[in-house]
DNA sequence: GCCAACGTTGGC
DNA sequence: GCCAACGTTGGC
């Protein structure tokens, strides 16, 4: 069992829109960092838990947190050709490089559990048991980063308002 | 919109 | 295999 991080602009996909996606699932399929990749393809696990956190966005420096079980199934090859992507006309994942038979990206699914309020970036900042979170590192671009144990029940804790 | 940081690409 | 150029991310 790990906890993750997981990044996504509101505009994308938010949690709101997760909460009222069939079956409350939507499948993770914009990473195309291999870091990334790999730790959604090779260490995540079916039923882990992860923050679903908002970058970008027009308030600055405000994230959301809730609460996520990653990978209904297994991790599935993703993008290997435009058809993949029906109903986009241009598909901006599209990676010619990646085929059927030696897909370059995966995706898993993940599905809603709660949702919680709101807890800024700076916020996050500001707790220094909170300093060596990856999420927080210097120019840290990672879009799906882990959660240490200790960062997962600081963070729980606050978002439940104590 | 700016820009720092980082990842990827491709020529050599 | 190096590294410069370029593209992207994401906070501000």
């Amino acid at each position: 069992m790990q906890y993750w991080l997981m990044k996504s602009e509101p505009d994308e996909v938010s949690i709101d829109d997760l909460a009222v996606a069939p079956k409350q699932t939507v499948p993770w399929f914009g990473v195309r960092n291999y870091q990334a990749r790999n730790f959604m393809r090779d260490t995540m696990q079916i039923g882990d838990l992860a923050f679903f956190y908002h970058s970008g966005g027009a308030a600055p420096g405000i994230a959301e947190f809730a609460r996520s079980v990653p990978s209904l199934t297994g991790p599935n090859p993703v993008c290997c050709t435009q058809r993949d992507f029906p109903s986009a006309a241009v598909n901006p994942y599209f990676d010619p490089k990646s085929s059927p038979d030696k897909p370059r990206w995966w995706l898993r699914e993940v599905r809603f559990v709660s949702k919680s309020r709101y807890l800024p970036l700076a916020e996050l900042r500001a707790h220094p048991e909170l300093a060596n979170m990856r999420l927080l590192a210097r120019g840290n671009r990672l879009s799906i980063t882990p959660v240490s144990n200790a960062e997962w029940a600081f963070i729980t804790q606050e978002l439940m308002g104590q």
